[in-house]
DNA sequence: ATGAAAGCGCTAACAC
DNA sequence: GTGTTAGCGCTTTCAT
């Protein structure tokens, strides 16, 4: 039913490796009989099967896509980006859902290995070691996460926690409390070392909350123990569980940012909307998908013309360059976080009608990371 | 330097084929020789490879799934629920974002046709007839759109537009807005249909706005003209409009739901975190993510024993029984709906610390649609 | 510039 | 129960 190569060649009168020619080195094909059997290919409606393709290049032209859930709206604009990244370039993508279980994850790099030419692992909770053993089966890109001698493409979230303490800090803050998200987590890693040595240079005391599931609910369960903790300002380890804090504190009666202030992380659409809006440290998570595909590709394609050329030369030192892209974050300061304690008028504030404030007056920007690559 | 099946053959002493079979037939080999073979295939690592293998059986074990938007959080459950079932049935997924353009859909149609089993194509924008007209290159199950002689899994939004329309009448509204999604969309049209013969029914007046992008943009977009067009009630193509123009209403002063009320539908997780609470028409798009997986996977496996053990029958009428699933809906009221005009006492509603209604008190549910197959 | 032939990794008759 | 053989659709030497 599929029609091949062979019916293309039946049809322009010529042998399949023409025909087989004309696509992958049209250089190399008469320019009349090209113009043939593209017209042939056209009309018969021919489609290379890429599988085949792949059996004889080792290339498949797919690249995986490993998620830790995507129901989480931190992850869909990154997916998009690196799917529309790699459509640009000619790839497809496969996205796969581990459910924040480290466990599925080393499971599907390996199901997917053979079928892709390289897998994106996003936010991983598993051992760097074993990603590192994984990497020797298929090539792999790590995002958000540093893993050296990997390539790598991460947020500068050190920078974005600092940016958030400081802002607290300065607004008055001296007892805060952070929510870190779930075990092993990169970011979560680096978020509690920034955030602590903020602190620490601030002058205010760290409560560490956690480990939690980096969910809108991971954040509401929270709300108690917050109150009773005594922080006057709260970091947490995304925008989700934020919001959820707040859902609880609020449920308690407890005033966002009156008596409380909440920072978030990632600045997903949804921060935008939720009342107060949320101050938080704005990632460039469409960027990451992009670059990731992108390094991965550039990998991709140096690759084959390595030990090529090469005379009798030194063993090949010409290790493959893993680069390691950190991006840079803001912090993106809107309703949820106020001056510490006393400052605000308890039961005046936000009343019916027009409670508006300035709104979003262009995004104040605070802080921001560095571009390195290694 | 990957380990074929060759491999593993000559580690354990058998033919290929041996090997094969254990893998792709494991009951018509020698217990013994299975074990040995797949002991050898464990330490080496060997994985079959899919792609050679479909050369031959013609099953990829891949699924196309074809979106409009991932970034739309409609989506992403849909996505997840698709995924995880497909791999439940050891299926991947490749995901492809459309932008929401019609051209985008048919092209990747055809890219992923080679690659995969079947097409998932969810809400789709282009015309039956050129969906029809696709599914002779692949087998495809449309999502979110009725299209005669195809597999359809969709929501019954009719049912769903229907309660919102009688919820608001019940409240009084007479003078109803309807934001319609975009063009080409034919849940828009489905629900425009109910809306219409429900506001009718209902001794109201409903003034359609649209077509409109489906995002959060398009709803915000319509705020002005739906305060000039003395409406006292809207229902929205979708959450994210639904919040858009409540956003849009919030900045020009017109209170939800005091002066207007506004009903969404899709009960995405968001619509429970806005302020204030969305009523809103839940669609199960978890459900019709496996659903339409199952779909397309038991189509694939009847396929094959089509015209097989038929003597010399009747012309094999068998033709594969097409189903149209139509998942329920369901009407959930939360804070965004109220009483028309006068009824609220303007100021005194929504004061600071506790605006606490009783909370979403266990979902109260006000219609279902059927379940229906052809 | 084009044809011939080998073979990618695997499965599917068909023998034995 | 296992080995033999042919070939899926395609690319890629190697001749011509």
């Amino acid at each position: 039913m599929p029609v091949t190569i062979r019916d293309v060649a039946r049809a322009s009168g010529v042998h399949i490796s023409t025909v087989s020619r004309t696509f992958s080195a049209p250089h190399l094909v008469n320019p009349e009989t090209r113009v043939r059997v593209l017209a042939c290919a056209e009309d018969l409606g021919y489609r290379p099967n890429r599988a085949a393709r792949a059996l004889i290049t080792g290339r498949t032209h797919n690249i995986g896509l490993i998620i830790a859930d995507i129901a989480n709206p931190f992850f869909p604009p990154l997916i998009k980006a690196a799917e529309g990244q790699a459509r640009h370039r000619d790839y497809h993508i496969f996205v796969a859902d581990t459910n924040e279980d480290p466990m599925a994850e080393e499971e599907l790099v390996h199901a997917l290995a053979k079928q892709v030419d390289g897998v994106l692992l996003c936010s991983p909770r598993m051992s760097n070691s074993l990603i590192e053993q994984l990497s020797r089966e298929v090539p792999l890109v790590v995002i958000n996460r540093q893993v050296t001698g990997l390539p790598c493409v991460v947020m500068d979230v050190g920078q974005g926690a600092r940016s958030a303490i400081e802002h607290l800090v300065g607004l008055g803050h001296t007892a805060i409390g952070l929510l870190s998200g779930p075990r092993g987590s990169w970011t979560s890693r680096e978020i509690r070392r920034a955030a602590g040595a903020a602190a620490r240079a601030g002058g205010a005391e760290l409560t560490v909350l956690g480990p939690n599931p980096p969910t809108e609910h991971g954040g509401l369960a929270l709300a108690e123990h917050v109150q009773r903790s005594g922080v006057t300002a709260v970091l947490a380890y995304n925008d989700l569980m934020a919001i959820g804090l707040i859902e609880g504190l609020d449920a308690l009666g407890v005033r966002v940012p009156q008596d409380v202030s909440v920072v978030g992380i990632d600045d997903i659409a949804l921060s935008r909307l939720t009342r107060p809006k949320l101050t938080t440290v704005a990632t460039p998570t469409a960027a990451a998908g992009r670059t990731a595909v992108d390094m991965l590709l550039q990998q991709d394609t140096d690759a084959p013309r390595g030990p090529r050329g090469v005379g009798r030369g030194t063993a090949v030192g010409a290790r493959r360059t893993t680069a390691q892209v950190m991006l840079q974050t803001e912090l993106v300061i809107r309703d949820s976080t106020g001056p510490a304690s006393g400052a605000g008028s308890p039961g005046a504030a936000r009343v019916g009608p027009d409670p508006h404030r300035p709104a979003d007056p262009g995004r104040p920007r605070a802080a921001t990371g560095g571009a390195v690559a290694s």
